[in-house]
DNA sequence: ATGCGAATCTGCACGAATTGCAGACAAATG
DNA sequence: CATTTGTCTGCAATTCGTGCAGATTCGCAT
């Protein structure tokens, strides 16, 4: 069992520049560079964070455009949207089905696996039409199990 | 089994006005017009949510001291704070342990019951501590599944 | 009851996250 | 290369929530 393990990612800057012109929608050197930010993106990075990373190779490229973008890829779904933190949104490139820790003192979001998820027996769905299921396990990570004071 | 279902509540007036003193935090009319709001309600309010409720009882409250308030309630365990949806917080009174099924169309959270929550397995937990899971079902609400057109 | 000090209330300014808008600009296509 | 159409950027506006300060009120000890 050397095989690695596997990480799913958004698709490659390739592949989206097809989805994009298919849906009548240009492919821009801003864009191309989000494609590029985004796949292989091991985190759950917000706007902002992806704004910075995005000028440090494009400075110039505004905030709006991020936003575009990443809203694009959404509605497209490419790319998935967490609301787990308060505030603010996070972006997922990990578009498999996968579910969340959290660390409830720093807020740091990483992918989990939970198996069962999808044959949870739920009480209460009377009128309700359920298509996916996602879990949180909230708690503290490492670093902040073990800071005597708080991080961040 | 003709017993009704029961439903946790945030606690009564009269105990949060006991819980309050006890922190040296006052009793106001204010406060005790959010606590009667909150017990016995069955949603999962936004914090403009309440402050409507509350300014027909008590016209002139403020929206600032509805936020305090919460927030003080949420600091001491008496009340769950909710990011689930994409913007606002949401509160929920209660604060029993249950999860959550929430409408990709509405917005529209109601509480459910996942027996087996707390004993799923995780898969990459490591280097982490957890504390409590949560689960949230997405889907439709009747009515929007419904409609031909998406409700909101 | 009265008075005092600490906590609270309200209104407003401010901050963070996100979207609306418009004019300059660039990608796609033939 | 010219045209069309969508995009980029900057800025205003919006929404949710918090910081602040002065007037007010609660809770407790006279
Ligand atoms: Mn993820
Ligand atoms: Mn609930
Ligand atoms: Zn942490
Ligand atoms: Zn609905």
């Amino acid at each position: 069992m050397s095989r690695l393990a596997k990480v799913a990612f958004v698709r490659q800057p390739a592949e989206l520049t097809v989805a994009f012109r298919a849906k009548g929608l240009k492919v821009t050197p801003q864009r191309q560079l989000l494609f590029r930010l985004l796949h292989g993106h091991e985190g759950h990075p917000t706007a902002e964070g992806l704004f910075a990373e995005a000028s440090e190779q494009m400075p110039g490229i505004s905030l709006r455009t991020v936003y575009q973008t990443l809203n694009d890829l959404a509605a497209m779904g490419e790319l998935q949207v967490l609301h787990i933190t308060p505030g603010t949104s996070r972006f997922d490139p990990n578009v498999e089905s996968h579910h969340h820790a959290k660390c409830v003192s720093c807020g740091q979001l990483r992918d989990i696996h939970v198996p069962q998820a999808q044959q949870l027996e739920v009480v209460g769905l009377h009128d309700f039409h359920p298509s996916h299921t996602s879990v949180v396990v909230n708690g503290l990570c490492t670093p902040c199990a073990t800071a005597t004071d708080p991080i961040q």
